[in-house]
DNA sequence: TTCTATTATGTGAGTACTTACTTATTTTAT
DNA sequence: ATAAAATAAGTAAGTACTCACATAATAGAA
């Protein structure tokens, strides 16, 4: 097996290759990972197809760099909200980031891809929003919630739920069933 | 384009039709349905992959098959819930219906398929929910809430969610969950 | 019943096309 | 001059689907 040179990739990127990962980001958010070929991202980023091979190794190669990337995101957006004490802080907080998300277009297409894979592979990525729980049972315990580890993780659910709906129906108001969580969490 | 034969293919089905109508549904929900060949479906039912396009004209009809006569299921699982005119049993037997869901087999792949579709497709089946959610509706506004709608689309929004970490996440506790939504809802 | 004509069920070997991936070669940057 | 970036043209295996043919079931006439 030769030796994948993703780990400094990261950092050093060339035009090109950020072009590829551009490119499968939107269109296996897009079609989905299995119904996307490799030659149709070499096409769509206007390169050869047999540099999307030079560059991650192969297609799970190209997979795994978009949801690496794309879990420094979701370190970033959720560490505000991480790092909150207060506990009704963190509710907003939360909140607040479910409606930040619909503006921005590139973490909109992160979002919807980790859905699809989800799905496509079975696998859940349980470690990348395991900081949100804790922050959020934590928030729980201190409003005094019976079972603080279970409502975080239902909060989790309906964020899924929400994500699954906004995603999926065109006809989706998040903000509506936003405004209702508020209600309901009192925050 | 030849005249297919589905609508009386429903109701007098060949043993190998039946056959090839169990391998899909389960290949479809375990790899997906982009992922699942034709020539898998065929291997696994032991029958001549023609025989596939023979019964269901293409690939599409025969997840159009399934996707079918699960429709008549999932009508058949609700009705106890639409006809039900109590609220708070409109909602005991929403979790109850969640509850026994884990003991059907063949009800449980046929709903994992439905998901992944969904995710796969793009199109949200809101027909299939449909009644449901009004009689949802009808239930909360029965019980005085705000906005009975918007009530029943939560519900639903739950249910999605629980059913993807029940679905993709192994150590996930559904008897706990449904515990914690009867107390939230007081039934 | 038995023979026969007809239809429905089923197969196996093919089709053209797409797939992920490789390799030899050229272009570009240092 | 050298190494990295990029390409074009491959490859073998897989894809959905077709088609000529074989087998089984069924019905009507003798």
């Amino acid at each position: 097996m030769a030796k994948s040179q993703q780990p400094k990739a990261i950092f050093i990127m060339t035009a090109k290759q950020e072009k590829i990962l551009k490119s499968a980001l939107e269109l296996f958010a897009k079609e989905g990972y299995k119904a996307t070929s490799t030659s149709k991202v070499a096409k769509h980023a206007g390169v050869s197809e047999g540099l999307i091979f030079r560059h991650f190794t192969n297609k799970e190669g190209l997979l795994d760099a978009i949801l690496k990337e794309g879990e420094e995101q979701a370190k970033l957006l959720f560490s505000d909200i991480v790092f909150e004490t207060e506990p009704k802080e963190v509710l907003r907080k939360a909140f607040a980031m479910l409606e930040n998300l619909q503006a921005n277009k590139a973490a909109l297409e992160f979002w919807k891809l980790q859905y699809k894979i989800k799905w496509e592979t079975e696998k859940y990525g349980e470690h990348k929003t395991e900081p949100l729980e804790l922050a959020l049972a934590s928030a729980f315990k201190k409003l005094g919630f019976a079972n603080p580890e279970q409502e975080a993780l239902f909060m989790l659910i309906i964020v899924d739920g929400i994500a699954m709906h906004y995603f999926l129906k065109q006809t989706f108001d998040l903000d509506a069933m936003i405004a209702l969580l508020k209600a309901k969490y009192e925050v």
